[in-house]
DNA sequence: TCGATAGTTGAATATATGTTCAAGTGTAAT
DNA sequence: ATTACACTTGAACATATATTCAACTATCGA
């Protein structure tokens, strides 16, 4: 056994299956990276932002009417979606509006409604 | 304006923009089942469990090693992605293989990891 | 039968996250 | 200037979630 696979008590280990695996296991940094990517999508709030966009241009007005809910609340959220650089916008006199700026997230947004609609 | 526009003292709101995309708009359903089908990808650990059984089956005692976890939070993780039935497992004994049963997350699972990749 | 091993589970704890509320910024109209 | 509007933001709160710990089941070997 080579220290990295005695780091816990257990026994029934296959450390040449687990030694193999681990050659080409994810990251700590990938496996963040992709749960944090995963995780703009996992909220249905965000969801359908992102549907509503992925539409057409919208004001922050126009998002909180969409979805019932406070300016505030949908504010919060485009600011997660800012951070993550899925939207951008543009300011125009005191309204801004949001677009889509990702296409991955795109993608992987689809192929998620594919799923759960078939 | 229709009754279901003005839920909201929002006054800047482009009504027949918003009508129209609320026509084609996900249900409350839809945007709740596809935010939890991203949820189980959006921890890094159930990443990793993922990522390891779709080279190979594995022991909860070879998934533990492998991510240098505790038996007992591995099999939390393994439970959350049996209720959504993406893994199946057989026993063999004392043991518990487990190996993916879902190509749908698979598939969702390398557009992800193609995206951070590149 | 007894002890050791593989795994599960419930409760507790810590942390992350989403919404609300109240206060703030910047722009435009009066 | 002052008011109104379209946001943004920080703090507070409530809820969800991940891990640990301890107790439990089930199987195997001595």
């Amino acid at each position: 056994m080579t220290p990295e696979d005695d780091v816990c008590e257990i026994k029934a280990v296959d450390g040449k299956k687990v030694r193999a695996i681990r050659r080409s296991m994810l990251t700590d940094h990938e496996a963040v990276s992709l749960s944090e990517t995963f995780s703009v999508l996992a909220d249905p709030t965000r969801t359908k932002i992102i549907y509503a966009l992925s539409r057409e241009e919208l004001c922050v007005c126009d998002i909180a009417s969409l979805l019932k809910m406070s300016l505030s609340a949908v504010s919060h959220q485009l600011r997660i979606l800012r951070n993550m650089r899925l939207v951008k916008f543009r300011k125009e006199s005191k309204m801004v509006y949001y677009t889509l700026d990702d296409e991955h997230i795109t993608t992987l947004f689809h192929e998620g409604l594919k799923h759960i609609r078939e």
